[in-house]
DNA sequence: CGTCTATTTGAATGTACTCAAAAGCGGTGG
DNA sequence: CCACCGCTTTTGAGTACATTCAAATAGACG
C-alpha cells in the first residue's frame, strides 16, 4: 500500500507518460511497480562522479542539475532538470563506467527513482517503453544541439537571454553563480555583465 | 532488382543495425525496401536551413556536416558525419518546422536516405527499431552532452586536441576553417594556434 | 594558367578572466 | 532576537585569450 504522497507522483508521471504513449492498466501498474520516491534536501546529492550510476531521475517538485567539477574547483553545468524532467548520467548509466557528472538539488525537491535494471526489464516488459524513451531522447538531444550552437554563436549576454526564455521559472531561484556556470562565464563577470544590462533597461 | 553499389550499402547499413538489434530475413527486407541510394558530391547540399527536413541520412562513405550560419555569414559547425553515422536536422524533423541547420557534404560521399514517413512506418511495422534509434539517440546525447562540457571548460588548444582524439580520420581531410568553426574559435586564430602548437612539439 | 578561396601573418581591439577586497545575505547557535 | 560565520555577490584593476580588419601568400580546381 503506498502513501498519498506515492499515489500522487505515479499520477504525475503517468500524465507525462501519456503525452507520448498510452498505456493499459496492466501496463502502468508493471512501470509504477518499478518506481521508487524520495524527497531531496536543497544542494542533498544524488549522484557523484566517479561512482556508477546506477538511477535516472524523474523530477516531481523542485529542481537537480548536473554538473562537472574541474581541477580548479569550478563547477560546469551541463543540464537543470526542473519539474518533469529526467536526469541522469547518460554516459555512465549506458557505458556501467564511473559517472563524469554529479547530480545535486538546487532546492528541496521531490523525485521518482527508476533504477537501471529496471529501466532495462522495462523495455522488455512493456516495450512501448522503447518508444517513450526515444521521443524523450530526440527532445532531449534537440535541445543539447540548439546549446551548442548557442555556445558558438552568442555572446554571454544572448546566452542569458536564451537561458531566461528557456527556463524562466528558475532564473528568481537560482543562485547567480549557477546561472553563470550554466552559460560558461564566471561569477565575477556574469555580476558585471547584469548590472550593465539591468542599467540598459 | 537494385544495383551492386545499393546492394553493398544495404549490407553495410545493416552490419550497423545489426550492432544494437537483431533482424530476421522479413524485417531486413522491410527495412531495406525503405531506403534509396545517393552519391553526393563535395559541397553538395543535402538540406537547407529554412527548408522542412524529410530525410534522415547514414553515411556509408565520405562524410557530411551540419551548421547553422549566422547574420555575418559564419558557419557554425553543429556535427560532422563520417562513414557509419546518421544525420539529419533532428528539430526539423520532429517538429515539422523549417529547419534550423544545413547539411552540406565535406568531400564526395555516398549515403542512403530514410523518409521521415518511411521512418515512421518502420517505428510500427518493425518495433525493434524504436529500440535501435533509442540506442543511437543515447550515445549522440552523450557525445553532445560531453561537447558542451568541454566547450566550458577547456580553452581552444585543448578543444583541437579533443577534436583530433574524437575524429583523426578527418583531422587531414577538413579544411582548417571547419574545424575551426567547430571548435568555436575564427580560422585566423585557428592558424595561429596551430603554428604555436607545432612549434612547440 | 588564371581565378577563387583558404591560409598565414600582423597590429589593434574587445570580451571575458584572474586576483583581491569589500559588501550583502542567510542560516545557526548563544 | 541578535551576533556571528560562511558563502555569494559586487566592485575594481590588471591581464589573457581570442577577435577584427587588412594585406600577403599559398593551394585547389576548372
Amino acid at each position: 500500500m503506498k502513501s498519498l504522497t506515492h499515489e500522487n507522483a505515479c499520477q504525475q508521471i503517468l500524465q507525462n507518460v501519456h503525452r507520448h504513449i498510452t498505456l493499459d492498466q496492466n501496463e502502468k501498474e508493471i512501470f509504477c511497480s518499478k518506481l521508487s520516491f524520495r524527497k531531496v534536501k536543497n544542494r542533498e546529492v544524488l549522484q557523484k562522479a566517479g561512482e556508477n550510476c546506477m538511477f535516472s531521475y524523474f523530477v516531481t517538485k523542485g529542481c537537480l542539475h548536473g554538473f562537472q567539477t574541474d581541477q580548479n574547483g569550478f563547477e560546469h553545468v551541463l543540464n537543470f532538470a526542473p519539474t518533469d524532467y529526467w536526469i541522469s548520467d547518460l554516459y555512465s548509466l549506458i557505458s556501467g563506467k564511473p559517472a563524469v557528472i554529479n547530480i545535486e538539488a538546487t532546492t528541496s525537491s521531490e523525485v521518482i527513482i527508476l533504477s537501471r535494471k529496471d529501466q532495462e526489464d522495462l523495455y522488455l516488459e512493456v516495450p512501448k517503453f522503447e518508444r517513450f524513451f526515444r521521443v524523450i531522447l530526440e527532445k532531449s538531444l534537440v535541445h543539447f544541439q540548439q546549446r551548442i550552437l548557442d555556445n558558438l554563436r552568442l555572446n554571454a549576454e544572448e546566452r542569458y537571454e536564451r537561458f531566461c526564455e528557456k527556463y524562466p521559472q528558475l532564473v528568481g531561484t537560482l543562485a547567480q553563480k549557477q546561472i553563470a556556470s550554466y552559460i560558461g562565464v564566471t561569477p565575477e563577470f556574469f555580476s558585471k555583465m547584469r548590472t550593465r544590462m539591468l542599467r540598459r533597461s
